[in-house]
RNA sequence: GGGCCUAUAGCUCAGUCGGCUAGAGCGCGCCCCUGAUAAGGGCGAGGUCCGUGGUUCGAAUCCACGUAGGCCCA
């Protein structure tokens, strides 16, 4: 048994119940229920006198499934930013957001019902599809408050309450009356069994035999590259869908590719010249190529229309593929969505001779009546008759199929509405508004205008019943459409009063102001529409019924931050709404974040099998860890996550709260009222760590303010350990445990480790929300109206104490303490020494650096944790001595240090063994301990 | 196939106007300490700056073409 008195309980070591281990699945719900507690939220909405606002509108998720990691990065990069912000000194006010109509729910609801979707009624299932919205609003809702994401969570928007379902008829009524909407012909995937249009995640594709016919398009006009050649010359075109021919009405080729003219010795025909010898083995006959031609040369020649008297025009398009077929693609506007975008594009007609039932009508002549599978035989033959067919097959391919009935599905133009984006300049107002925005990255810009100045129209109906009803009601009699301002707005008043469940549930007469009749033939016999609106039409509007009509939120939004895809969605139909109106953007910047990818820059994807639960980690490891790397990556690209990058963000966290626990530790009989020593009176090193502390104030609230979050994460972090961690407070540790109580050496330190610790706990605080808030309630002195490092303002930076010369000196002290453990660690690697305060330093360096020695020649010894330091002229010759390779003309020579090591600070000094009742103590510790 | 974007150490990031031997932290290896202890400290090894070509006295940086990956469209 050891019987040696201790002096170890003469120490001041640090003290704290602040726990090493985060547990933070168990510390965050605890947290969580104090904020709710202390109405944390309640007391952020509450503006204060003159304070600048900070809106940032959120994109509304969409009411299904439980969130993913996507959602984790998009709602915590917005929660970092809202809560920067507030503690800036902003109001800013957070309102999320949900969308809740749309066919992915109103599909999930129809596949539970099975085969009793066909009893139930449109009302019936409206009202399971809200049921079902709503659960997962509240679901979502208690995940997102989970991640510590703050917000009016009591209050959120969502697009399927009255009020924000009338807003959609006001702005659709301003759109209308300004001319903006437009009734035209769109094709759509069609069921003829089920006799309902389709979207896209209602279609199955399923390998299907279809016809593979080669059909002669005879050219009408002269080709100048074929002047001299004799035989009939045609398009060569291809095609599976001979029932589309009837709506042909152009011929398609590509214009960057090469075409070329062959010949079978009587006829010729123009084809993708990649693709002739692939047609000559089908055709089983040689061809000739007597020219070759860019496609480009093609456009604007005329062909004749295989069975009807019209001119065939041939038109450019960039999708046409030259990896099958002829190159030379048939245009039928009614089929085809690549054909509409032509049609458009080339202002070309839209025949649409097929009727709900898939079956020919009277404008497709003799084919009337027949079903349009049936007809393919027929036209085949007909084709033959004609002399134009060169040669048919059959062909399996992939081919969309109803989810429903199983059966093929067919393209087929409807009646549906648009927004026009040129008839009331919209595209020229909207780039312009574009311009008054600020785009980050900037790069984002381009991203949009591209997307704004090409796309075509916005078709905003849908055939479906989960939505907004477009408010329009027709003249039973006449068609007449009845959509007068007055009419729209009492519409928008009856969904105000009702919801937009009104619509279905009154006869059309009931929904118009009474009295009303047509205005065309006075009929009194009314229709009404059935379609429902695009839901980025609806969540589009959302500036209009939530910033406008929130008291605590303002119009325009400061900020909007999605994904990139957005660009295409909800940046973009908020910006047509918003400009449609109003002629400007509803937001004064727009932050867009990348994707996510694995550790190899792949998606995130089932199949892939690389997805990670953000549910499971924050049950494992705890939010505040997700949070940390959402901070951590440069979002401007794709940010990867993996197990690996978990790890180290978990190794990260631990290493800044350990930091924190270390200061709060060192703090435990400090109370700043009574102990704090002023800065004039601290310690080089203190004062210096404190101008340290200053900068990173400084870099970080920039990097708040830019929301470069990721370097508000290196910059903390490195501050953590390499200022502090590894210097600063490894140094520290000497005075604080050694130096008498209530000395001004250990208060001095502790000033301003109590200063770093407030200003970190602050800094840190909008990412790492729960472990900022439990350190913050371990430091001393906390005033009571800041119950929460949440409810306070960010440290504010002190210039007037950043001193250049000290900063300058304490940088060439660092640089040469770097040289002195290069020579320690030598000394350590040749059995001299162990702990570093077993070794005497002989230093000497040249004059830049020899002058700065010289002036803090009192502190070296504790700066290098050395027991001794000697500074020698430069040139004297030493032993065995490291010599520095960074600074030349430094060299360092490692001793066993002198005297002997002194029980209670474990410095070596001469002088121990002086004092009879204390013989191993140094004449520090004895005055420490008042002997 | 088209538009926009990304690529620097095993990981996350710096690298200004083209200019020293391309940096930091983590991780890794070795060592020290045992008074931050399921902690703390030190030293060290890690790079085809995605590739190829070009401009230039000089390229991670500018240009062109590729490759891989991402978002959107087709």
């Amino acid at each position: 048994m050891n019987e040696k008195p201790s002096y170890k309980d003469t120490l001041n070591l640090p003290r704290t119940d602040f726990p090493m281990k985060g547990n933070l699945p168990r510390l965050e719900p605890e947290l969580l229920d104090k904020w709710a507690e202390l109405k944390i939220s309640a007391k952020l909405a509450q503006p204060k006198q003159d304070q600048p606002t900070f809106i940032l509108h959120d994109g509304p998720p969409y009411a299904n499934g439980d969130i993913h990691l996507g959602h984790t990065l998009n709602k915590v990069l917005k929660d970092i930013i809202v809560r920067s912000k507030a503690m800036a000194g902003h109001y800013s006010p957070f309102v999320p957001g949900w969308d809740c109509h749309g066919q992915p729910i109103e599909h999930e609801v129809e596949k539970r019902l099975g085969r009793e979707r066909a009893d139930i009624g449109t009302a019936e299932i409206r009202r399971l599809c809200r049921e079902y919205a709503l659960k997962f609003v509240d679901r979502q809702r208690g995940q997102f408050k989970r991640l510590g994401v703050g917000g009016i969570w009591d209050e959120p928007y969502l697009t399927l309450d009255p009020g924000y379902e009338a807003t959609v008829v006001r702005i659709f009524n301003q759109l209308y009356q300004e001319g903006l909407i437009y009734r035209g012909r769109k094709p759509i995937h069609w069921c003829y069994r089920c006799k309902t249009a389709l979207a896209e995640a209602e279609i199955e594709y399923e390998d299907e035999p279809s016809p593979s016919i080669y059909i002669k398009f005879p050219l009408l006009d002269d080709f100048e590259p074929l002047a001299k050649a004799s035989g009939n010359k045609s398009l060569l075109v291809w095609t599976t869908t001979p029932w589309t021919l009837p709506a042909n009405v152009a011929v398609a080729v590509n214009p960057n590719a090469d075409y070329a003219a062959v010949s079978d010795g009587r006829d010729i025909y123009i084809l993708a010249d990649a693709l002739v010898s692939a047609v000559e083995k089908i055709a089983g006959r040689e061809l000739v190529k007597i020219a070759g031609f860019k496609g480009e040369s093609l456009v604007g020649l005329g062909c004749k229309h295989p069975t009807k008297e019209y001119r065939s025009p041939v038109v450019a398009a960039d999708f046409v593929a030259l990896d099958q077929g002829t190159g030379c693609v048939h245009i039928a506007p009614g089929h085809g969505e690549e054909d509409y975008l032509i049609g458009q594009k080339y202002n070309l007609p839209s025949p649409m001779p097929v009727d709900e039932n898939g079956r020919f009508t009277e404008e497709a002549g003799a084919l009337a009546g027949l079903h349009i599978i049936e007809a393919n035989d027929r036209i085949i033959e007909d084709l033959k008759d004609r002399g134009i067919l060169l040669m048919s097959g059959s062909i399996d391919h992939s081919y969309p199929h109803c989810w429903r009935c199983k059966q093929p599905v067919i393209f087929r133009a409807t009646e549906q509405w648009f927004v026009s984006m040129d008839a009331g300049d919209l595209r020229q107002r909207a780039l312009r508004a574009i311009q008054s925005v600020k785009w980050v990255p900037d790069w984002s810009i381009r991203r949009i205008s591209g997307m704004v100045s090409e796309r075509p129209d916005w078709c905003i109906s849908r055939q479906r019943s989960w939505g907004v009803p477009i408010p329009i009601i027709f003249c039973g009699d006449c068609g007449q459409i009845l959509a007068g301002v007055d009419i729209l707005k009492h519409i928008e008043a009856l969904f105000r009063a009702q919801g937009a469940d009104v619509w279905f549930a009154r006869e059309p007469v009931e929904l118009l102001p009474p009295g009303t009749v047509c205005p065309k033939c006075s009929g009194a016999d009314f229709r009404k529409e059935n379609d429902i609106l695009d839901v980025w039409f609806e969540s589009g509007v959302s500036h209009a019924a939530v910033l406008e009509t929130r008291s605590e939120l303002s119009w325009p939004a400061d900020l909007y931050l999605e994904g990139s895809d957005q660009h295409r969605g909800w940046f973009q139909s908020s910006l047509l709404t918003s400009v449609g109106t109003k002629s400007t953007a509803p937001y004064r910047e727009v932050l867009t974040h990348g994707f996510l990818v694995d550790g190899e820059g792949r998606k995130m994807s089932k199949s892939l099998g690389n997805v990670i639960d953000p549910l499971k980690v924050i049950e494992r490891s705890g939010a505040d860890i997700l949070r940390l790397w959402v901070c951590s990556a440069d979002y401007s690209s794709d940010i990867a996550i993996s197990d690996e990058i978990l790890d180290r963000i978990s190794e990260a966290y631990r290493r800044v709260r350990n930091t924190l626990r270390f200061l709060l530790g060192s703090l435990a009989d400090f109370d700043p009222a009574r102990d704090k020593v002023d800065y004039a009176d601290m310690e080089a090193i203190d004062k210096w760590v404190l101008i340290r502390m200053d900068e990173l104030i400084a870099k970080v609230l920039g990097a708040y303010e830019d929301y470069r979050l990721h370097i508000v994460y290196h910059s903390i972090y490195n501050f953590c350990t390499v200022d502090l961690s590894s210097f600063y407070l490894d140094v520290s540790k000497d005075r604080l445990y050694t130096s008498a109580t209530n000395s001004k050496a250990r208060r001095s330190a502790q000033t301003a480790i109590f200063e770093l610790a407030e200003s970190l706990i602050k800094i840190v605080s909008p990412v790492l929300v729960f472990t900022a808030d439990e350190a913050w309630s371990y430091l001393p002195d906390r005033p009571a109206d800041e119950p929460s490092v949440h409810l306070s303002r960010m440290p504010v930076g002190n210039n007037a104490r950043i001193d250049m010369k000290l900063k300058d000196e304490w940088g060439k002290l660092l640089l040469i303490r770097q040289e002195t453990s290069k020579a320690l660690e030598a000394a350590r690697t040749a059995r001299l020494i162990g702990s570093s305060l077993e070794a005497k330093i002989r230093l000497s360096a040249p004059k830049e650096y020899e002058e700065v020695l010289t002036v803090y020649a009192r502190d070296l010894a504790a700066v290098f944790i050395v027991s001794q330091v000697e500074l020698v002229a430069e040139g004297t010759a030493v032993s065995n001595a490291f010599e520095s390779q960074a600074i030349p003309g430094v060299v360092v020579e490692v001793d066993r240090a002198q005297g002997h090591k002194c029980a209670r600070c474990w410095n070596w000094r001469l002088e121990v063994g002086e004092n009879s009742d204390h013989p191993e103590l140094c004449g520090r510790c004895l005055e420490a301990i008042g002997a």
